[in-house]
DNA sequence: ATAACTAAAGTAAACCTTAAAGTAATGTTT
DNA sequence: AAACATTACTTTAAGGTTTACTTTAGTTAT
């Protein structure tokens, strides 16, 4: 047996008042006396209503809500980001509904939708890796849907964007690797169609030029962010007897990836093959050896994030002026990419 | 500028016909005829129609979203159950309302208020380590709200639940531990209020007690299922110079706790002090050492749950049976815990 | 004493969609 | 030719809440 939900309606009738009322009352709207909210908050809480949330946003057209589009989940670097993104959304009394496309742009696209009809007020967005079709955020934006992009930003002009320090980050690792004594030097670069790829390319081409070390083509690999992309990049030079001293991936999974495939092949790392990567978790420290890492600041990106998306959507009939954030990372030396020592 | 969202009364007034028309046309009714439909979707499609689903939902009383709550994201054990869910989901035209409760009961509580009221036609909620106050899931159960609880379940009869066989995996993880030859062995047992920890630790005891291993008290410590836990409980022993040769801890986490501990104060696992734990995530084997372990089949786990849920919001004014499923786990063995090979 | 105000409520309409019931024009059966 | 079915719509109402406007009674100011 199912109780049907206690509405508005149902209270008013047992105090014989107009159901306004008891709305307002539950909103401590000051045109109801403090006596009969406090009946009305009684019968509410006795009855165990709940208010219909779809009947509010749709009355108020505001949903308290705030879409998050990330391509993946179980990923240390998403993860921690959307917890970071549901502390201030729930201190903020927003609800958070978490999309995840799953490097799908189709299904990203999809998500979009739903999530614009499900009228949030707000979008906070990483795109995947083959979004190619920006028309949809186009859209978003006609229909004045706040949104902030994070870390994986597409190329339009005039969007809010939270962006780590792509370039910069990887000249760091790159430049400290030539230091420390590489020049064999490969590069796992993700996709190049997007800007976090492109940027750590570009850092990682800039440290070489600078120190005047010529790229090898066969050890730039394009080809994805997770796990299985720095498997089988590895294997296809291990294979054609063609690798670098150090391999230099665009993401922590792809190095995962290469050390699966090292320790597969029987090839030790650091001596016999050495990694670094852009991109931190927990648990690097404790891999064989520990991974070292251009830190990427996850509550700081969530928290700027947020920032700028509240900041939107109570401003939201003035006018708009895009803000553009660039987090600042940090290399974290352990046990790969230290030369000498080992 | 913001445009006015385009409705079905929009398109049905360019071509002169009714809003439920339109509406129906949209949906593919029989009732409108093919010509008329192909117009109106050409229509909506031109206008960028995008239907709204709070107004879809008020009107439907169903709103085709299916709640989830979880204790923690940043997990892989967690982030990998939801993002089969969203698989399963996904394919069968369901929204996902991921709500993170982050161990607290209290926030875990308004989740669940939240999703009630956001009218979702289902709940699949793994509880916190905290949830002591069952009263919400009564009120769910009145609603008629279904809902299946994974893994870590409060003490209720007749709900749905799917849950790993944490006993027997606790007990096959100990029984190996004493078959290679161990006899002081600790647990950190996370929470055994709850289930998952109640279950494992009745295995760990099970297991020390068919093999006549006397249990010492002071080497079984409860407090959570974090890295954080793992870490103190870790220093506790070390300080008062009482570490037993293994530990068997609750969670993954947990162990990291111990990896990192252990590593500061200087001991070398598995030889120095060794660590065996329930629950898989991808980067172990790369641990140093690699962390053996008790898997807990994840896509199954979600793949089950959607099932059972979905079954019952077909069948949901008919009688409710509850089911209960249990996975079986698997004895993962890497680097730690294998005996005299070190 | 009465106009002007205030407090505390009420009424009507709107938000957008869908379900249910109704209609008018055709076609089919016996 | 009467009775029934079908097609392709339209009309009405409902879902639960909020917003904007109105009413009523009581209070204050003049």
């Amino acid at each position: 047996m199912r109780d049907k939900a206690i509405t508005l309606n149902d209270i008013a009738k047992k105090l014989n008042v107009s159901t306004v009322t008891v709305s307002k009352a539950l909103r401590n709207h000051p045109d109801i006396s403090i006596t009969t909210t406090k009946e009305i908050k009684k019968i509410a809480e006795d009855l165990g209503y709940t208010p219909n949330i779809m009947a509010r946003n749709l009355s108020a057209r505001k949903s308290n809500t705030i879409g998050v589009v990330v391509p993946k989940i179980a990923h240390f670097f998403f993860g921690s980001i959307i917890e970071n993104i549901y502390d201030v959304a729930f201190a903020n009394n927003y609800e958070i509904i978490l999309m995840v496309s799953e490097e799908k742009a189709e299904r990203e696209k999809k998500h979009i939708q739903t999530l614009m009809a499900m009228k949030v007020d707000g979008i906070i967005i990483s795109i995947t890796q083959e979004t190619k079709d920006l028309e949809i955020f186009e859209t978003v934006r006609k229909r004045g849907v706040p949104i902030v992009f994070i870390d994986r930003v597409p190329e339009i002009k005039n969007v809010n964007t939270v962006l780590i320090n792509d370039k910069l980050g990887a000249f760091k690792a790159i430049e400290h690797a030539i230091k420390i004594g590489y020049r064999k030097i490969g590069h796992f670069a993700g996709y190049t169609d997007i800007n976090i790829g492109r940027n750590r390319m570009n850092g990682f081409k800039e440290a070489m030029n600078k120190y005047n070390i010529e790229i090898n083509p066969d050890w730039i690999i394009e080809g994805g962010f997770g796990e299985n992309y720095g498997y089988e990049s590895f294997m296809r030079l291990y294979k054609a007897n063609n690798l670098p001293d150090l391999i230099f991936t665009v993401s922590y999974p792809v190095a995962l990836g290469v050390y699966m495939a090292a320790s597969e092949v029987g090839l030790k790392i650091p001596n016999d093959i050495d990694v670094i990567c852009f991109g931190n978790a927990k648990v690097q420290k404790f891999l064989s050896p520990p991974l070292s890492c251009v830190d990427q600041p996850t509550e700081i990106i969530a928290l700027e994030a947020m920032n700028i998306l509240l900041e939107n959507i109570e401003k939201r009939d003035e006018g708009f002026t895009p803000i553009n954030k660039v987090i600042d990372t940090e290399l974290i030396l352990r046990g790969t990419c230290i030369g000498e020592e080992n």
